[in-house]
RNA sequence: GCGGGGGUUGCCGAGCCUGGUCAAAGGCGGUGGACUCAAGAUCCACUCCCGUAGGGGUUCGAGGGUUCAAAUCCCUCCCCCCGCACCA
């Protein structure tokens, strides 16, 4: 048994002790890597664990290959989300007092601290800290920090990049729309919400529709998404019991539903309710089309929903389906146009008004559509939502929009086009609404749309900071590469995002204090920090002594010695030491690679491009992003709130380490998910125990030089040259799967085979090869399970730690690629006797007869592999008199040759790699051999082709 | 709706960019065998269908197309996942 925490516990502490994984910089090149810190809510689990264990894998493999590898971490507290937690443990919230103590394990005496967030934070720190630890991590420590107004000198850090930010005009003022609580008054995220949290906001256009009443302009704003129909109003729609106003909004009287009123004055409108009726008192009314001049007369309608926009709906029947079923409805109700008093042949004589050419449909696309749908009345709401949702996406993906000025335009242009225009003139506006209703937050409110104003954003909108981010983005790596289209459709995408808010831990907008700004904001260049970081600790440099002035010499300046003796003097830091930072910075700048788990593609990966471009030298741009996928656990999503989750740490104390790092790492590659199940983990804690025995037992071989190799020991080390080869690429691609199949189990099985091959040897030979074997692999291992490595290396007598050793490169030397072909060939004439034998059902066979083919057959194959075309080939063969004996023969060979595009022949000397091996075959298939006798048995000696023996059994 | 990514043999998951060597890697599961007093572990074989000589047939979401040749290229359609911001 392998004491796997012995192990762990005894390396952790030496690697510790001796700082090995602590850089000085120096003349060896550098390689810097950082993955996006975690933020501390609680404990990481498998699914972090694969994000942090990929960059410690890479730095661990450039670290053996001479690199001086900076790999630092650090932690995220800013934010709400942990001052909400301990919010609601001071409120005794059931499902956060489960999740804290019975999911993360956090024991009572501690959780009723979490009271105050600095000891939640504190907490968790100190358990990632042990977490990356232990899981052997080749962290520098001595970098660490934390972010937030709690850390001094990082808040100055944050405060210098806010500062640059401001002073190129990249942090602006505005307005901005968000969820409202209307009755607690606080902006909703996702997460306060208890329904509705995935609801979408539309805009909706108002076009103002006239009404005169008493010599006066009342409008009717007519809420619609599809603002290019005004052109085709027939008439408009109230719903006649639902209850209307009559408003003054802002300096115009409106007409709207009483709902709407409320809504909008949320949004920038003052409105001063004048009078409420029902709608029934404005039907047969006529109002006026701002846009066409037309009087249109308004009509009764029940599918009007008041609390839905502004409850005034214009009436396109041409192409909406609702609006035309219930025109269709309405004729045919006399009885409730005389009612209301209108005549019933006004509404006769409404004629549709054709707006959208689409091909497939005629004049009226609504229409057709609700026809062949079979809808029958406005009733019918489910076939006409149908209708609706096809006929929007055929006209607004495909329709050209026919009427002057737009005519010729594609309505997918004409739609923002014309709803400007009226803007522009004044007869248009705008609402915000959502798409469902049901949209409440954590208080129990119906949440509304709020406009707010003074909201403090970083414009990523801007163009020139666009295209410098573009270009940073077109000269970096992103692996996978495929992800580079997703880059780039959100570069092109982001626009302004609000950077601060007045909740929660973080550091203060320097010029307007009473602002925090949030965590995607001040996580974006962090990694310039820790290039200092260390000298910073080190000297006990206060978070006042980090002047602005000091950044900019550091991170944007050219060395200067008289700026170091008088930004010394400014701020008391010793100038040897402010050269030291200069030094750190200019050294390990720019970053190699960022990693991070795919969802944070949109924001914070896009952010760090962004903010790096703005703000530092092009040389120090960054050179490169490796996202990473999730992780599932038996095949369902971790949710701590259902408790379904696997924190890292408890994964490390049941499996050990390096089995759990293995593991993670040979599940999945690059973006795709991997899928945590305990029956593979045990598995694998076997096989690398199995694998600890193996180089425990070859460590005791001892190398003697001028051994005897046989073909089969330089087949295994021609393997071993491949598999390291394999390993490094894949490697040099963040491909952690691929390499880990290299890099063991590939080796496993083919060590089996040999095995295998070699059963009753023991010599000089087979132990040379399996300790130069043993050799290799405990390297090729190392990054993935460093702590049994170093443990191996050590039995192995191999210089200093495994983490330093030189990572292995093929021997050229151990190439043979031949040799690889002859076992191959082997193999498969084992596996053809098998199948012979299986189905040709021969009683008793006593011996096999192999006949290889003969030279000229090898001849031809080799004229096709270079003519590839059955001409030349032939009449380059029939060159040889010896061949043009047998002309036919050599013409069905060519011929099937060709047919067969058997165009790759590598030519092995066949007999002798069958007499090499034949004891094995026989071994193997229960028969023995007998290698191209003179006898043609069976007369199958004719159908030997190259690489595929003719074989007759008896 | 907009944007990104997918649908592969029982399951998971390679391969598809650079068409042929793909019935299609690897793992899991399943079946049989070796070992063992036995179990486990380990090792070996098989695991789309048919087949008394190493072969043949039908597959890679659906339907078309390009090609001597398509899981791989093009078009159309269907289905699924993820993101859409002030939230880490």
């Amino acid at each position: 048994m392998v004491d796997w925490k012995a192990i762990e516990e005894k390396w952790q502490k030496k690697w510790s002790e001796e700082k090995v994984f602590e850089p000085q910089i120096g003349e060896k090149p550098k390689f810097y890597i950082t993955v996006a810190f975690p933020y501390l809510s609680g404990h990481l689990h498998v699914g972090h664990a694969r994000t942090y264990t990929i960059p410690d894998v890479i730095a661990r493999f450039k670290r053996m290959q001479g690199y001086n590898v900076l790999f630092p971490m650090a932690w995220h507290i800013t934010g709400s989300p942990i001052v909400g937690i301990a919010e609601r443990i001071k409120h005794r919230d059931p499902q956060t007092i489960f999740v804290y103590r019975d999911v993360y394990k956090v024991p009572e005496e501690i959780l009723w601290t979490f009271e105050d967030p600095v000891n939640i934070v504190k907490y968790f720190m100190k358990a990632a800290k042990e977490t990356f630890n232990r899981a052997g991590f080749s962290v520098d420590w001595s970098r660490e920090f934390h972010t937030t107004s709690l850390h001094p000198q990082f808040n100055a850090f944050i405060t210098w990049q806010f500062l640059k930010l401001k002073e190129k005009g990249l942090v602006v003022k505005g307005t901005h729309r968000v969820r409202w609580d209307p009755v607690v008054g606080t902006p909703l995220g996702d997460h306060d919400l208890i329904e509705g949290e995935d609801v979408q906001i539309l805009e909706y256009i108002l076009i103002k529709f006239i009404l005169e009443e008493n010599g006066k302009r009342i409008y009717l704003p007519a809420a619609t998404l599809r603002p290019e129909t005004v052109y085709g109003v027939t008439n408009m729609w109230l719903n006649p019991d639902a209850t209307y106003v009559k408003a003054k909004v802002n300096d115009e009287i409106w007409v709207i539903s009483r709902e709407a009123a409320y809504k909008l004055s949320f949004q920038d409108k003052k409105i001063e309710v004048l009078e409420e009726f029902k709608g029934e008192k404005l039907i047969g009314k006529w109002v006026k089309n701002p846009v066409t001049g037309d009087e249109i007369i308004i009509l009764p309608a029940d599918f009007v929903d008041p609390d839905n926009a502004t409850g005034v709906v214009m009436s396109v029947p041409a192409h909406a389906p609702f609006d035309h079923a219930a025109l269709e409805d309405i004729k045919k109700n006399t009885e409730l146009l005389l009612k209301y008093d209108i005549d019933p042949r006004i509404v006769e004589n409404i004629s549709y008004i054709s707006l959208i050419k689409l091909e497939g449909y005629g004049e009226f696309p609504a229409v057709e559509e609700a026809q062949k749908l079979g809808v029958k009345s406005q009733e019918d709401k489910e076939k006409l939502e149908q209708a609706t949702k096809n006929i929007y996406k055929a006209e607004f993906h495909k329709g050209v929009f026919k009427i002057e000025p737009y005519k010729g335009v594609p309505v997918s242009k004409v739609k923002d086009l014309i709803a400007n225009d009226m803007k522009e003139k004044g007869i248009a506006d705008m609402m915000y609404e959502f798409a469902e209703k049901n949209v409440i937050s954590r208080f129990g409110n119906r949440a509304v749309i709020k406009i707010i104003h003074d909201q403090w954003f970083i414009d990523y909108g801007n163009p020139e900071w666009k295209e410098k981010a573009r270009e940073a983005l077109a000269n970096m790596k992103i692996l996978p590469e495929s992800r580079r289209a997703q880059f780039e459709a959100i570069v092109e995408w982001l626009d302004k995002k609000a950077c601060a808010r007045k909740v929660g831990l973080g550091t203060s907008l320097p010029w307007d204090r009473e602002w925090v700004i949030e965590s995607l904001s001040d996580s974006t260049i962090y990694m310039a920090y820790y290039t200092i970081s260390r000298v910073i600790n080190k000297h006990g440099i206060k978070g006042e002594q980090l002047i602005p002035e000091l950044f900019d010499y550091i991170f944007l300046e050219e060395f200067s010695g008289a700026r170091e003796e008088e930004l010394g003097k400014k701020t008391g830091i010793p100038k040897e030491v402010i050269r030291e930072m200069k030094e750190e910075f200019e050294y390990w700048y720019p970053l190699d690679w960022r990693c991070s788990a795919k969802d944070l593609i949109p924001n914070h990966l896009t952010f760090f491009i962004f903010n790096h471009v703005a703000i530092f030298k092009k040389k120090h741009w960054p050179r490169g992003i490796a996202v990473n996928g999730y992780g599932t656990l038996e095949g369902k999503k971790m949710s701590k709130s259902k408790g379904n989750v696997l924190n890292f740490i408890d994964a490390i104390k049941e499996n050990g380490a390096d089995v759990v790092r293995f593991y993670i790492m040979s599940l999945a590659e690059h973006d795709s998910d991997f899928d945590w199940r305990r029956a593979e983990v045990a598995k694998l804690k076997g096989q690398l125990e199995r694998f600890y025995e193996l180089i425990e037992q070859f460590a005791s071989y001892e190398i003697r030089e001028g051994v005897k190799l046989k073909d089969i020991d330089r087949w295994l080390l021609h393997r071993l040259n491949k598999a390291i080869y394999e390993t490094t690429k894949a490697l040099d691609e963040f491909r952690t799967r691929t390499a880990s199949q290299w890099a063991f189990y590939s080796i496993l099985n083919d060590l089996k085979w040999y095995m295998r091959r070699t059963e009753g040897r023991d010599d000089d030979a087979k132990r040379y090869v399996l300790r130069s074997l043993a050799d290799v692999w405990v390297r090729l291992m190392a990054p993935f399970t460093p702590h049994i490595c170093e443990e191996l290396w050590q039995k192995l007598g191999g210089n200093g730690f495994v983490s330093l050793a030189k990572w292995p490169e093929p021997k050229e030397e151990w190439w043979n690629e031949e040799l690889e072909i002859e076992e191959e060939y082997i193999k498969d004439l084992i596996d053809d006797i098998k199948e012979i034998l299986s189905v040709a059902k021969i009683e008793n066979p006593k011996r096999a007869y192999i006949y290889t083919a003969e030279d000229w057959k090898w001849k031809i194959a080799e004229i096709v592999a270079q003519k590839k075309d059955f001409k030349a080939a032939m009449s380059e063969a029939m060159k040889d008199p010896e061949m043009r004996k047998k002309g036919k023969e050599v013409a069905n060979l060519v011929n099937r040759l060709i047919k067969e595009r058997v165009f790759e022949v590598k030519r092995i000397d066949e007999e002798k790699a069958l007499r090499e091996s034949k004891d094995f075959i026989e071994k193997e298939i229960g028969l023995e051999i007998i290698i191209n006798p003179e006898e043609d048995k069976g007369g199958k000696k004719k159908q030997a082709m190259p690489m595929k023996p003719a074989v007759f059994i008896e």
